[in-house]
DNA sequence: AATAGTGTAATAGTTATCTAGTACACTGCA
DNA sequence: TGCAGTGTACTAGATAACTATTACACTATT
């Protein structure tokens, strides 16, 4: 996997956990790839994995099951906000950038429009 | 000036004189800060501030004058493209981030366009 | 010439992150 | 019981980023 390399690489690998489970590539209460298999599938040793886990685990994101494995909560209310924090966080994220170059909220939204279309273009190929 | 603890301080300095570029806020030829005084302003090491610069004069949007202080550069190319490459990186950042939690354009500039609305109502106070 | 203000360079020490390696603890199954 | 598969813990070393400090080089002004 390709990280950033300005971000923590464990930093990194718990969004990429967030966005495994929104997408319920990872759906509640499922089981998750072992410690070391995902270490060799991230090409990241054991506990940068372990790091990332832990943190998810202390959010309640994931539950850790010792000598069976960690697996996904079957928190309901957990798994929404989850969803609806990440989603807004890129929002916010977006707003308050272009917010700071100036640009006006109608602005923002005519450059998403037109990147958008540019992409739409870019897969006629 | 508060920093996000998982980014590297330079590059937030850097991203921060790109800003004061693009607003104008220093204009094209307009002598910055002086570094001690940026490192005061920005309460950082001299050093950091200097990391920052320099790249910034490799990437030719500062010039620096020995003895004299640093300049923002008069090329209109670099400055145009600089706040075309700013902003784009932005737009396609959220693209990116939204389009890997499988959601839709469309729902995309629904989501900014609320989120747009919930500010304006939060400054109605 | 001296000085104040500028950028630049270099060293040393601290902290966070990442890696490598080893060891230990728990679970389920043969 | 033994073993394979799981999580967890710990130590040690490498690297990048940041800080603190000192020193040096150039420019403009007095």
């Amino acid at each position: 996997m390709k990280f950033d390399d300005k971000v923590p690489i464990y930093y990194q690998i718990k969004q990429y956990i967030y966005r495994e489970i929104i997408i319920e590539h990872l759906k509640p209460g499922q089981q998750i790839p072992a410690v070391r298999q995902l270490a060799v599938t991230l090409t990241v040793n054991v506990n940068t994995i372990q790091r990332a886990l832990s943190e998810l685990i202390d959010e309640d994101v994931l539950v850790s099951k010792r000598g069976k494995g960690n697996f996904v909560t079957e928190d309901t209310e957990v798994l929404k906000n989850l969803k609806k924090r990440t989603v807004e966080e890129q929002v916010s994220n977006l707003y308050d950038n272009l917010t700071a170059l100036r640009i006006s909220p109608d602005k923002m939204l005519t450059y998403l429009e037109n990147y958008i279309n540019s992409r739409k273009e870019a897969n006629h190929d």
